[in-house]
DNA sequence: CGCGTTTGACCCGCGC
DNA sequence: GCGCGGGTCAAACGCG
């Protein structure tokens, strides 16, 4: 019954092996592996059994429920007021879907596991929008990171960006001094093995690349390819967290100031 | 040749 | 002031 339940233990590490990051993993084998060796000595062996699958169980919930909790954190220092949603469970599938409006899309509620087993299409799930700051000194912390029936998640996180540089004239001349507080913040998680960029509608171009806070994978700058023709000033960014090398963050920045151009395959539709 | 990505340098705010 | 972390620039490069 022990080895059953050791290798029970083994092959839920197993199975949990492309969901978490390799730490975790790591842990997984290391419970094995000290349940093994309580085999070995022979030595309270009902004991340490219960007391570690509750431990892993315990674990298990604890990554479960706070996998959003450590997106933020990853992110920066913003943090989580109350009610964040985290409804990831409609799988929809990253090329046939294009979030055209993403401040009123609309997820389905209801949670379940965030992750879909066996499935390679990503899920696409809203962690919160800003529009506009708020002041520091209220809804410290994080609280409540599960609400149901809330469509608006709120991240408040006075963040200060620059203001973009004029162009054409004086250049070397212009502080950048001037600084505004950006109104407008979408975050989305996806989970996705291979598609890092989900389609937007919306064309960008890449401007760079920066490993960020000792996270391995690198972060992606982008601007929309309007900027320079219609002055729109919306940027995303796009990581892959640490912690889970399936999930995939992007944040977007400001909003665009003209329409979502044609795809290709709208124009070929009008032709 | 035009457009988009890559990538090292640069800049800027912030903490010590 | 200095180092560090993170955002941006821009020259080089690649690709159709
Ligand atoms: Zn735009």
């Amino acid at each position: 019954m022990v080895s059953g339940s050791a290798f029970a233990f083994m092959s839920l590490g197993l199975s949990q092996q492309s969901h978490f990051g390799f730490e975790v993993d790591l842990l997984y084998f290391f419970c094995g592996y000290v349940t093994v060796q309580l085999m070995r000595i022979k030595l309270f062996l009902i004991i340490a059994g219960v007391s570690f699958s509750y431990s892993l169980i315990m674990l298990h919930f604890y990554l479960h429920s706070s996998i959003d909790q450590r997106v933020q954190q990853d992110q920066d220092s913003a943090s989580i007021s109350s009610s964040v949603e985290l409804t990831n469970t409609s799988a929809i599938p990253v090329d046939s879907h294009r979030v055209n409006d993403l401040g009123h899309q609309q997820q389905n509620e209801g949670i379940s596991e965030p992750r879909v087993e066996g499935e390679n299409e990503g899920i696409i799930s809203r962690i919160g929008i800003v529009r506009q700051p708020r002041v520091e000194g209220e809804n410290e912390g994080i609280s409540e990171p599960r609400v149901e029936g809330e469509n608006e998640g709120v991240i408040h996180r006075n963040r200060i960006v620059r203001q973009p540089r004029v162009e054409g004239e004086n250049q070397g001349i212009i502080r950048r001094n001037r600084r505004v507080k950006e109104s407008r913040v979408v975050v989305f998680q996806t989970a996705s093995d291979a598609i890092d960029i989900l389609d937007d509608g919306y064309r960008w171009r890449k401007y760079g690349m920066k490993v960020v806070n000792r996270n391995p994978n690198p972060r992606s700058y982008y601007r929309c390819i309007h900027r320079f023709q219609g002055g729109c000033n919306a940027t995303k960014q796009v990581e892959r967290a640490s912690h889970n090398i399936r999930v995939v963050i992007t944040t977007y920045w400001g909003e665009h100031n003209h329409d979502v151009p044609l795809q290709l395959v709208e124009v070929e539709a009008i032709q």
